[in-house]
DNA sequence: AATCCGGTATAACGATCACTGTACTTTTTG
DNA sequence: CAAAAAGTACAGTGATCGTTATACCGGATT
């Protein structure tokens, strides 16, 4: 475990829990037990932090979309809302980061918002291939797009409402969805 | 028109755009063409002007939900997508500025988190008691729920995916869950 | 043995932050 | 008209921000 591992992992906390902003450097070092200088070593500037967090909570829950089991249609549908469950429950109690991070950084075209938006195409695009065997080719992308507004009004309602149940919502939503469009 | 409503407009839509904590007071007095001693005489400090900020935005949307025309459920449901369409298109194009806030102030259990909750059931609230008439006492909270959840995932979708069609696919997936928990 | 590399310690940079003291002018109001 | 209220001008507070300079340490590589 090197020290960059350290600042990320204490970074990523940190952001997460109080907002980019909110959160300086002096407390991120803090945090991972070292200095201002050995952070600087490792990433150029604070924006470059921020996109190592982003990126590597992306490849996380990327890795969560690929890997929860297959099946039919309903029970992928009732897998992908189980598994996101479980991340929201143990990796995103409060909130999607990427959203946190469209208000903070939203005024800006730069590489945090651009990372933004390749993380939800990318998510989206593992969602339609996984369905693609199950799914008529023509539904498809409406299914799809129902999927990622179930799953970011779930995030988004989960801190409020509790995430089981924000998540069961969603999920019933989906099937009654994918019942009616079938 | 006084400085007051001009520094409230122009905190709005600061806030709103940049984010609470990367927006100082210097560009809020610039904005609404004033100066900072000014600001201080009409608000303590910056939590409450913020707190004045969501004060504004509550009772406007508010005042949308309850105004919206009436009818049967279906087109109750219809017609409260169509609004809040309106509402994210005029108003909130970038999203929710509750969410924003409660990823920015999270950490901290003050009034401003308690205003982002106390937002959320009253909007809850307005839509149980106008939906009340139209639909199963059973089936009521869930169906309340799942709107909730919906008007929170297309917000947070539109500003990637456009707004009409996240609120489109909004709308049709709350039909579908209504037709089917009838 | 010499050199590089990851990390530490300390201190400081200029900029910006939220916020205020003081004094003056304009507008509103009784 | 007088008094109170609202707004302006300007400078400055201490604190914190992101970032860097300088110098030193220990271990692994060559």
């Amino acid at each position: 475990m090197s020290k960059q591992d350290d600042i990320l992992v204490a970074a990523e906390r940190l952001f997460y829990e109080q907002g980019f902003h909110a959160t300086g450097i002096d407390a991120i070092v803090e945090a991972a037990g070292t200095t201002p200088r050995t952070l600087y070593k490792h990433f150029n500037n604070k924006d470059a932090l921020v996109l190592a967090v982003l990126k590597a909570r992306d490849e996380r829950y990327c890795d969560l979309c690929e890997t929860f089991p297959a099946g039919d249609r309903n029970s992928m549908i009732s897998g992908f809302f189980r598994a996101s469950l479980h991340w929201a429950q143990h990796y995103s109690p409060r909130g999607c980061i990427y959203i946190q991070a469209q208000h903070e950084y939203g005024r800006i075209n730069g590489p945090i918002m651009d990372y933004v938006r390749a993380h939800k195409s990318r998510i989206m695009a593992i969602i339609t291939r996984r369905l693609s065997a199950h799914v008529h080719r023509d539904r498809l992308p409406e299914l799809t797009e129902a999927l990622s507004l179930l799953i970011e009004g779930a995030t988004a309602s989960a801190p409020l409402h509790g995430a089981e149940e924000s998540f069961r919502t969603a999920e019933r939503l989906a099937l009654s969805f994918a019942a009616e469009n079938a």
